[in-house]
DNA sequence: AAAAACCAATCGATTTTTCCGATCGTAATT
DNA sequence: AATTACGATCGGAAAAATCGATTGGTTTTT
């Protein structure tokens, strides 16, 4: 029964293999000769097998011993590799990320995202997953995902948030609706018109109704939408009016359409975009740079 | 100054990764729970780096953790690999056999030598290299051939020599010429005549004189050719004769060219074939086998 | 609310392994 | 014959690996 010869075996076959010199090899592996050749043995032993031929003036290898010298080359830069691959994700923004963004933030955030992040931190491997953020924290529990970039608040066990940048909600209608005309905007101006609304799971609906102060029997929810682009659509069709984040008229999304975009005229109207990752997770430091690269990127985004 | 993370600390590593929970892991490595979890925390140690989020109620292992898994997986298995490679050889026939061959030899023996091979013993990997005897002992004593199949004697240090057959030498000359005349031929009745013979370095050529008790000043020598071949196209033109080993003969060498091939009545004509070894080579056994089945996959041959 | 169960980390003791310097044995060289 | 060169081996000291028991924190059960 063959024993596991270990990787400190390998390296010291490789250094006689390269030295065909016990003395010189031990030199190279920094022990004594003593060490190196007791090593040699041992994992002869544990291979139960002849790998090198000692003749006193000379070192061979036998051709089995050679076979062994290329894997185990094979199996040392494997483990080095492993090693530097450690030594690389050490710094930030290294390594790889696997980030989850719901969808009514992704599109409107991800390519200046994804741009700024291949600019600045090359190395870094960004993967994305887009879902609802149900979805999403049950990745981040289980640990399919490292981080998250949501709407906060989201209930979620086990995980920090951090808070980034406030997206306030405007109102998207037509031109010549009632609601246009309003100088001075209220929330509580929305009750009993028709609201276009994405459908359930996406907490971009109850933030928005619960920034409005609304309940969905306020209002009237002519249909239900699976994404804002179809919405927009909806509402420049004449259907009713709708709720947009800010990131999203930013992107252009009613662009076309001849749809008027109107504040509030009051606070906090708006939605709380944060990231959240596991409260135990190693990164956390690294995640806390990403949500600033994050809001730098995104503010310098709009200065442009 | 990340260490070199060892063999073991992998593979409990990948035990963790499968069984998510430490006590279980330990079980299927053999070891105690504690010894599990303290060579974690070494392995974490070593590549400064976190892999695995112990989370009190089940186990995560960080997306670099994934990775290091899977790059750690792949080296284990090419360990494993390693081992069985060594396994494998231990048997004879098994492995790899680099073997020499010398051209007077080659050619005759070696396309019934890997049928048969083949046929016995699929596993074995013969590499053949074809040479003068010194380039080949040369190759042996520093490692580069494992064992020799040539004419003996062949001088040489540190080698063990196994001798498998004689192979008699036969005059092939023109059916009207007066060595072809000649009723029991004696070596003595080449002296003076025209012999044609390999160039310097083949050993075929000083065996043949030696065993025809004949030196170089005895014959007259008007050509040096470079194969057997080549001599017996030259002596079925009328250059000269010449002598050639049985085993040439056997092979049909002189086949359509006319030539007559006469014996000598006399006894010990011929050239000594054998095996040669390193002294020190592991695989000694290996090699009289071989031996072995070369003798009985010629004698077979010839039976046929 | 308390108790029990669960799980990984940690501690302390023991065994095992590793490592070195010194020495030995053999073969080549002077 | 003496010397040199080289790998193997020995004995002891230092380091490590390993185990059982315990701890501390959490979840589940009672």
């Amino acid at each position: 029964m063959s024993r596991q010869p270990t990787l400190k075996q390998l390296k010291y076959l490789c250094a006689v293999a390269e030295h065909q010199h016990f003395g010189h090899a031990a030199k190279a592996c920094h022990v004594s000769q003593s060490t190196l050749s007791a090593s040699i043995v041992e994992l002869e032993d544990a291979l139960s097998a002849s790998l090198v031929e000692r003749n006193n003036r000379n070192v061979l290898l036998t051709s089995l011993g050679l076979e062994v010298v290329d894997r185990a080359r094979d199996v040392l830069t494997d483990v080095d590799d492993l090693v530097a691959l450690c030594d690389a994700s050490r710094e930030p923004f290294q390594g790889k990320i696997r980030l989850g963004v719901i969808p009514t933030i992704a599109p409107f955030v991800l390519p200046r995202l994804l741009k700024a992040l291949r600019q600045v931190h090359p190395d870094c491997t960004l993967f994305v997953r887009e879902d609802l953020s149900q979805v999403l924290v049950n990745a981040l529990q289980v640990g399919d995902l490292d981080v998250l970039l949501l709407a906060l608040p989201f209930p979620a066990d086990n995980v920090d948030t951090l808070a980034l940048f406030d997206d306030p909600f405007y109102l998207a209608t037509l031109p010549n609706s009632r609601l246009a005309m309003t100088t001075g905007l209220k929330t509580s101006d929305l009750a009993g018109s028709e609201m276009l609304l994405l459908e359930e799971g996406h907490c971009l609906r109850d933030h928005a109704l619960e920034a409005c102060k609304l309940r969905e029997k306020d209002i009237r929810v002519p249909y239900q939408a699976t994404s804002l682009t179809t919405i927009v659509q909806m509402v420049a069709n004449g259907i009713g009016a709708t709720l947009l984040p800010e990131m999203a008229t930013q992107a252009g999304i009613t662009e076309g359409t001849g749809l008027v975009l109107k504040p509030f005229d009051e606070p906090d109207v708006s939605r709380n975009i944060g990231l959240m990752w596991r409260k135990k997770t190693p990164r956390k430091q690294e995640f806390g740079l990403l949500g600033d690269f994050i809001k730098t990127c995104l503010s310098e985004g709009v200065a442009d």
